[in-house]
Parts: C-alpha cells; structure tokens; sequence
DNA sequence: AAAGTGAGTAAGTTTTACTTACTTATGTAT
DNA sequence: ATACATAAGTAAGTAAAACTTACTCACTTT
C-alpha cells in the first residue's frame, strides 16, 4: 500500500483541486464550479464525498493538521525540560506556518467563522493540540520550573495566541515570515518579560 | 446638532439593522433580504450606500472602532510608566470585547478573511490601534523601562495575539469572559515571564 | 412653475451552492 | 462466464441569495 485509505480517485483529486486554489485566492470567492473543473470531475461529485463546500474545506484542513501534528510531537519528545519544549512547540510551529501557507491561512482565517467548524474533526485535533501544551505546562509547574500564579489554559492561549498574530500580518499579505525572529521574540517575552 | 453626520435616515436604519442582526446570527447566514426587513427599507437601498454585503460590515466595525479607540486613548493617557501603559491598554482592550461581543466577533472572525477588508477604512483603525502600542514600547525602551532586544513590533503582536486568542474560545462560545484572571496572567507572562 | 437632485422602490437578472434521477464501471458469488 | 450488487461518476436541473436597472416621488432652487 502506497498510500492511505484515500477512498475513491475523484475524492482525492476533488481535495488536490482545493488544495491549490486555495493557494491562488480565498475560500468564499472559489466556486464550487471551479473546483469540479479543477479536479477534472463534475460539480455533483462533491456533494457526494463531501456535505456541503466548507465541509470539504474541513476535511483538507484536516489532512495538514494530522502532519502537523506529527512533527511537532517528534521534536518535542527529544526535549527535556518544560522550557525546552515550549521553544521548540513554538519554533516548529511558525516552521510549519512558513513552510505551508495555505495550511495556515486555512487555519487562522477561512474556517474559524463557520459554527460548523467547531463539530468537525479538524477542530478536535487543534483541540489536542492545546492540550498538549497545557500538559507540557502543568509538568513545568510540577517540576518547579514554570511558575505556578498563572493558569495552563491561560497561558496556553497567550503562546499560541502570540505565534498566531505575529506570522498573520505575513500570511496575509504575502510576506516571508522570519520564524529565527518572531521564535526569539516571543520566547524572550514569555520565558524571561519584557522589563530588563 | 445632536448626531455626527450619519447620512441619510435609510443609511442608519441599514447600519442598526445589521448591527441587531449580527448579535443572533453570524454574517454569513445573514441575507440582504432580512437586513433590509429590519430596516424597513428594500433590498436595493443597501446597495445604494455600500458597495456590496460585506462593505455594509466593515462600516458597521468602523463605528465600534471608534469608540473603542476614544476609550483606549483616554485610558492610557493616565498612566505614567510604559509598563503601566502596556496593562492599562490589555485591560482595556479585554475589557471592551467583554462588554462588546458582536465588536470582537465580527473583527476577529467575520472580516478578517476577506481582502477587501484590508483597504477598508476599519483596518486603517486597527493599524493605529497597533502603532499607538508600537509607540509606548519604544518610548518604554527609550527610558530604559523595557529591555532592547526586543523588536517593538513583534512584542505588540505578541501581547495583541495573546489578548485575541485569549478570548476567542469565550466569544465564539458566548461564555463570560473572565476580564481580570485573563488580564492578569497575561500581564505576569509578559512582564516578568513564566519562570520562577 | 420648471428643472434638478437625492431618497427610496419594484421587479428583475445572475450567480452559485446544492439536488435528483440517472448511467457507467467494477468487483463477487453462483 | 453470467447475473447481480455496489460504488463511482454524470447531466441537468432547482432554489435562494446577492446584486442591478430603470423608475417614482418628494423636496429644494431659481
């Protein structure tokens, strides 16, 4: 077995199709049309793999999400102190960013919007994700190596919250994201402040 | 004069409209049709005062912005120490999208992933906002009260996205937002930093 | 009073997501 | 091999929503 269990041909190419417009322009302005043409199918076959336009959208998300996922768990495991794993949860993070716009923009900007978004499987693996970091947190604390005033949950969501916004303005507007940058930034302000 | 100039009654009576919409439902599954219901006008009005359905958004973010803004210059302009400045300026932001939800939503989930937004006259709001924070961390620097090495521009994304992230789960899931546990953590993490 | 202007409307058209009823290919048991 | 079942794929629509166009009415200006 090459690959995956990708189910049937058009499926596969119905997602590649996606996959690259996505690149070219956003979600709501790619029509349904398009990406049957793209994915040299008819606009029915969609609808027959996928429930509705953004449901497609989710399951693409997905698809990066689970590699993601994969390659932040292998650096992390290599890591020993709480500090350690922090950085490199937020190096590879803005790595993977970098590397994979399209991912990002996905992520940060066309799926959040949706009610949808938050019943699909894509969203329970960001789900697992942030859990993976308030457990790398809670272990600090245990350790005595992060300070235990401030709550996991709320940390957590500071450090993904600050990578997010920082490469934005990137993502966005096209721009290379200068990870070295943007990684020592946030690293220095969350591990050590700002105050000298 | 009891109102700034607002246009045409038609014009306002759209604005509210949309304003009044947008806290029960999310901009997408909102039709011009009920927009227009609400407002008591037709259909064709709206087109008459804004370009399309989502130009009518961002000039109903623009009014919000701008009140946000007075309140957050007003704030800051109490304060003496950068540092002191940097937490009136969280706290104040928390704080607003606490008590203005539909504000936060539509500014962090419904605009955001359109292009056009960036050449709306909301989005020159937002990039003042940002360089207003840009400028009490190098006026912060410049009196030694925060460390150099780090680049102004990338600690005020750094705090904005750990403010947005922060309270993103609570706003998209119309959970109360707790304005002073938030606040407060991310004020020990950014100005003393999470080690012990 | 005639002309001009801006607010507002009614009745379309077009676009686009989504459906339905059908055909073609593929694999499987007798 | 042949009949049958199931999955892959298509063609031609429908419905709803965004957006347009050509018009009317009221009110001011000269």
């Amino acid at each position: 077995m090459k690959e995956k269990k990708n189910g049937p041909p058009g499926r596969t190419k119905i997602m590649k199709a996606l996959s690259a417009l996505i690149k070219q322009k956003d979600f709501h302005s790619i029509t349904t049309a398009e990406i049957a043409f793209q994915a040299g199918v008819t606009e029915g076959l969609i609808y027959k793999y996928f429930k509705d336009k953004r449901d497609l959208l989710y399951t693409v998300l997905e698809e990066y999400f689970e590699a993601f996922r994969e390659y932040i768990k292998k650096e992390v495991a290599q890591r020993e102190t709480s500090i350690e794993k922090l950085e490199v949860v937020i190096r590879a993070n803005i790595e993977s960013w970098s590397a994979n716009r399209v991912f990002a923009r996905i992520l940060l900007l066309e799926v959040r919007s949706s009610p949808d978004y938050y019943k699909s499987r894509a969203y329970e693996l960001v789900k697992k994700y942030y859990r993976t970091i308030v457990q790398i947190i809670e272990d600090g604390m245990e350790k005595g190596e992060i300070r235990r005033d401030i709550k996991p949950e709320v940390l957590t969501k500071t450090i993904l919250g600050a990578i997010e916004h920082s490469c934005l303005g990137d993502i966005i507007f096209e721009r290379t994201i200068d990870a070295d940058l943007i990684c020592d930034n946030i690293c220095k302000t969350v591990f050590k402040g700002v105050m000298p």
